[in-house]
DNA sequence: TTCGTTGTAAAAATTATAGTTACAACTCAT
DNA sequence: ATGAGTTGTAACTATAATTTTTACAACGAA
């Protein structure tokens, strides 16, 4: 099964807030740009805002970037949206049987396996910072302004 | 979400086809040691069948190895049960508003990204076969089977 | 021909996601 | 202070995937 969008909806939220820096970002607003319901929109926001990653303003309303670009990773979004409980992208199997000792120790194993391929993935989140991502959604929306007129 | 069980099932099942190539390996008597229903056992073991790991014998009963240990990598398995639609771990959301230009270009952009930490991920079980992945499991096992007595 | 088994369908239980409605609490401009 | 617009959150619904379970036709070997 599938990581939740809940992680690119996450994104999604960060990049707007950084590449229209004035715009009063509600969540109806924003809901409007990835195209789903606002109370979607102010759930997500709530985990970048418990992570320090967003401000949002009640009353009022408006959500902005509570951190440099440079300082927020794609890991750290995709933790704060809590799609994966840390350490557990893989489901093992939760009865082996004990009396077995393939079932008694196989769990340990995989867990081991599991852990090093889930780290790689993470890691490549860690290397990658909202910045980067932002430069590159920056330079593609150019592109095709030019390009279409 | 997490990545079903299938996949550390499918492992369970070709380690126990390993460690004990003399036992006749009925539905039944796997899902003994896996911990599940025989009904269960049987799909994983299908999909392994059809991915050329296994070999399943209908009214007799039992399954074998169709490969070499060394043969079997984690990421052969893992394909093998399909917990995940090729290069889709990850869930994009699926209506960014292309009026928007964030919404419009971000797709792209959070897909390569999310394809190379995919594709790190998928290196280490490729990484892994699971000769190496029975031996680490045949000393575990010897270590246990010392110190207990 | 009988026994035990596989392959598969169908149904139920469980769980997570995602969309929606509703509303109290909050901020700010007037 | 009050009213308009917004957030935070609960509750409900719909949808989808997983896992377990029951059932049974088809199969293989003694």
């Amino acid at each position: 099964m599938q990581i939740s969008s809940r992680f690119s909806i996450g994104v999604h939220i960060l990049s707007l807030l950084a590449i229209r820096p004035q715009d009063h970002h509600t969540s109806e607003w924003l809901a409007g740009s990835v195209g789903t319901n606002p109370v979607v929109i102010r759930r997500v926001l709530g985990h970048l805002k418990k992570a320090g990653l967003a401000n949002v303003k009640a009353g009022s309303g408006g959500a902005t970037l509570a951190r440099e670009l440079d300082e927020i990773t794609l890991l750290d979004v995709y933790r704060a949206v809590d799609v994966v409980e840390e350490g557990n992208l893989f489901h093992v199997h939760e009865q082996p049987n004990p009396a077995c000792p393939v079932g008694a120790n196989i769990e340990q194993v995989l867990r081991l396996m599991m852990f090093k391929a889930q780290a790689a993935m993470e890691g490549v989140l860690a290397a990658v910072t909202m910045r980067e991502l932002v430069d590159v959604l920056a330079r593609e929306i150019e592109e095709k302004r030019a390009a279409n007129g």
